[in-house]
DNA sequence: CTGTTAGCGCCTTCAA
DNA sequence: TTGAAGGCGCTAACAG
């Protein structure tokens, strides 16, 4: 059986509210009586039951998502993810809320970290912009004692508890060797759309990618890095352009997201031989266009299993447990049309 | 505020008692009464907190693993896991056990599921092999009223609440269109070894994988499947002979577990021109033999999701609660070397 | 058939 | 500085 406070209670021969005072490390205790509880918990190997404890508490977790308003496909399906998550919340003692923000923009960022630090969640989860101020935000969240984590874009050197998302420089790197093996090997000439080089994860993308390519496809040429910001008709254009420019073209890396102009553009463009193309995340656009052979692999992030990660890890955090690591490592996962989900 | 217990107890007038028995269906309530309790529940809208139901049954969930005692790394890293959810399961009230059972022994798996029931586990989780008998001995399991799920192989038909695995036939196609892009699309011998066509995971990687090569790169031949059994030894006979004798092989898909067997015989065998080699499961050997480049891929299926999966679905069927679907999915992941995590 | 009462393991007033 | 008592939301005897 396993011990309970009782147990412990009995052992140390104290109350229940001293042991209780001990456990939640509460002051109004000799020092030799904690030491005598600390000695009877250690002994029996007690361990708390959370639920238990939560339910006496009555306490719910409020979690906040800092999100940017960003129309794109990704972005609205991690809100969506997020809602989700809401509608199960009341079940699981959780108050999760959406505060959004506009994109890119640090100081819009900035001031809503502020904003949430004086509710005082028990967690926040928010799409990192890499500057200076955020940092400084996260700093007085976390020094204000509030378990906070980054979501799909990373800030590494400041106070954040943990980091949701894949690994881009894989991703990156991934997205370079099978270019290069899809292409045979041979020399040809390579376009990459990204989003913007401000944003962490596209700029990690792009170094991975580099690196494969540089070192074991000498042959592949790439093209400067067009900056779509994600934008549809900005990417269509782009897209147009430089393959009017090079026909040559033989394969396309979309880094970022908003994917909908390229494939327009893909679809407009007749070429002699069809370039081969690779993209991140899967939306209905890109599915659509993996389906029909326009494009031909999909690097994704499963926003649900991120959602669902940064919430088991804050609530970890909140109660001060482990997390558990190979759970919370995000994927890339690779799709071909074949095994679309 | 949620609505508890006393509310509905208030709204309807009647006891808690009665509520209590209502929510959990238990016999011994007038119709009229079991409706108006049922009316408040709807009218509340309340929902049980589970959490404070498994504290006052002082409920722990027994779960059964029952696992083949093959010597593979994957199954045997499948057993760790499942380790690794004991070492945790007394903090969320589970009591997991695993039972061994030979490996490809129909007879076997049929006793062992027969013993679990007699103990009325929360749950049974089990590697299925496609067996008439066994397909019974699932019945009788569930005809007991013990939620039982399939793990890594499933049994289709058969009366299992759900399969924890990947879709086998992606994973062929995917091995299938990766071979043939990686292969460029000419004329090319292709070897395919398994472990035994008597299992139903082989065949269907076999069947995904034959499917995309015949539709998109009839320019692949494929030799005769070769069933290693999962058999370092076995395995490696058979890939030095088929190489010997079809010096022209330019791929091969190793789509059952044990890949010792063909890694020891490509690092042998001296070919002129490298094959082009992809496997299943990453575990020390696939993964140091896609560092080095012996494999250029490997499809896998995370054994630490499976096992967290099967718990969280029979947990959720031994509540009556529904599983959320995306989560619970079982994804192929794909690794080359550039993604190793 | 229905209600009363005493917990499950923990936390939190309120007294002492 | 410590303890007693009541309660979180639900279940389970045991009476009526």
């Amino acid at each position: 059986m396993k011990p309970t406070v009782h147990d412990i209670a009995r052992s140390a021969g104290v109350s229940l509210a001293t042991v209780d005072r001990v456990l939640n490390g509460r002051p109004g205790v000799r020092r030799v009586t904690r030491q005598r509880v600390e000695g009877a918990i250690a002994e029996l190997g007690y361990v708390r039951d959370v639920a238990a404890a939560n339910l006496a508490k009555s306490r719910t977790y409020a979690f906040t998502f800092i999100l940017p308003a960003n129309d794109n496909s990704f972005m609205i399906g991690l809100g969506d993810e997020v809602r989700g998550a809401i509608a199960r919340s009341s079940l699981e003692r959780m108050a999760v809320r959406i505060v959004n923000v506009p994109p890119f923009d640090p100081a819009a960022l900035v001031a809503a970290l502020d904003t949430v630090v004086l509710e005082r969640p028990a967690g926040v989860a928010f799409v990192a912009i890499d500057t200076p101020d955020v940092r400084a935000a996260v700093q007085r969240v976390a020094a204000a004692g509030i378990p906070i984590v980054t979501l799909v874009s990373d800030l590494p050197e400041a106070a954040r508890d943990h980091y949701v998302g894949i690994d881009n420089i894989a991703a990156g790197r991934t997205a370079g060797s099978l270019m290069g093996r899809f292409l045979g090997g041979g020399d040809a000439t390579v376009a990459v759309l990204s989003g913007s080089m401000l944003v962490r994860d596209h700029r990690e993308r792009l170094e991975g990618f580099a690196t494969v390519v540089r070192e074991q496809f000498p042959g592949l040429a790439i093209l400067p890095v067009l900056e779509g910001r994600d934008d549809p008709a900005l990417a269509e254009a782009l897209v147009m352009q430089v393959l009017e420019d090079n026909p040559q073209i033989a394969g396309i890396y979309s880094l970022g997201a908003g994917n909908r102009g390229l494939i327009q553009a893909l679809r407009k463009v007749s070429m002699t031989r069809r370039a081969m193309v690779i993209a991140h995340e899967l939306t209905a656009y890109t599915r659509a266009a993996l389906a029909d052979g326009t494009i031909d692999a999909v690097l994704n992030q499963d926003a649900g299993h991120e959602v669902r990660s940064a919430i088991r890890v804050l609530k970890a955090k909140a109660d001060g447990l482990p997390v558990i690591a190979a759970q919370e490592r995000i994927r890339i996962d690779i799709f071909l049309k074949d095994n679309l989900p």
